[in-house]
DNA sequence: CCTTGACTTAGAGGCTACTCTAAGTCTTAT
DNA sequence: ATAAGACTTAGAGTAGCCTCTAAGTCAAGG
């Protein structure tokens, strides 16, 4: 029993709009129509749908989204161009949580720094326990500007 | 000694265009310039361009960072909103970890079963040992398309 | 003086990924 | 039969973020 467009719409959060574009993008070739040419989804083609959302949100382009599902029409030929495509995105998403936390632990300098400030009532009174500049302080220099 | 805008793009790795684009974006209010109207930018200045850019990859719109930005110039009144700004940011930071975690796992999921498939010479296969339905496979169902 | 090269501006163009409108078709219930 | 509502298409519009062009200014070297 296939699911309308709206109906997966509902199941996987992303709109009818999208879905059509992604469709006519090429991402969804397999979507099968009915006499009237209206999209049937099957159980399958909703989990396809959810990889995608998952690819995209590792970063992976539409383009490149397109790329994998292409490879996967043409059958087992592009089994290990798909491997390394999923091996390759394992490891951009392993450097993207490496950045992340890289990020992380500047903010939570910020985050320090900020809260001395608050407490001290002022930015000038921390400045110099703090390597990440804040604009350069209107209380720090003297300042000469026009 | 102050940098050109030249001498910034190469150290931030943040082109000249964008560098004027941030500025024009209000993001750079506290570049100087000398008497011919070039931008002089001070080693403070570096510093804050690259923190804008670490809040950037942070997934902070550039009209968030402008109004950071802005605060940071209203002075010490606005320290508790900037605070809490940064502690948004690193929550914001905290679930994309998170989020990235459940993907890679996806994501190991799928090497493994292309491991497999590749092994067995077909995704026919392993099929049924994934849960994650690859295209509605050519291999699994007789196939009664166009 | 004149060229070279780094800078200035305003504004146009481009890319990705949607997001929506318009006009029309199909399905279902009353 | 007809109205509501979910669907179809092509194509225009939007948002965010650059990226570049054109035309001009300025400083230093030959």
């Amino acid at each position: 029993m296939p699911y309308s467009i709206g109906q997966v719409a509902t199941q996987t959060g992303i709109t009818e709009y999208t879905l059509r574009f992604y469709d006519k993008a090429g991402l969804l070739p397999f979507v099968k129509r009915n006499a009237a040419g209206r999209r049937q989804f099957s159980s399958a083609d909703v989990d396809f749908i959810n990889l995608i959302s998952c690819l995209k949100d590792t970063g992976m382009s539409l383009a490149e989204i397109k790329n994998f599902v292409d490879m996967s029409l043409a059958g087992d030929v592009t089994l290990p161009q798909r491997l390394a495509l999923f091996k390759r995105q394992q490891q951009a998403v392993r450097q993207q949580i490496q950045d992340a936390e890289t990020r992380l632990a500047k903010l939570d300098h910020k985050v320090r720094f900020f809260q001395a400030a608050c407490d001290a009532g002022s930015e000038a009174a921390v400045t110099g326990q703090c390597v990440l500049p804040v604009v350069p302080a209107a209380a720090e220099t003297p300042d000469h500007s026009a």
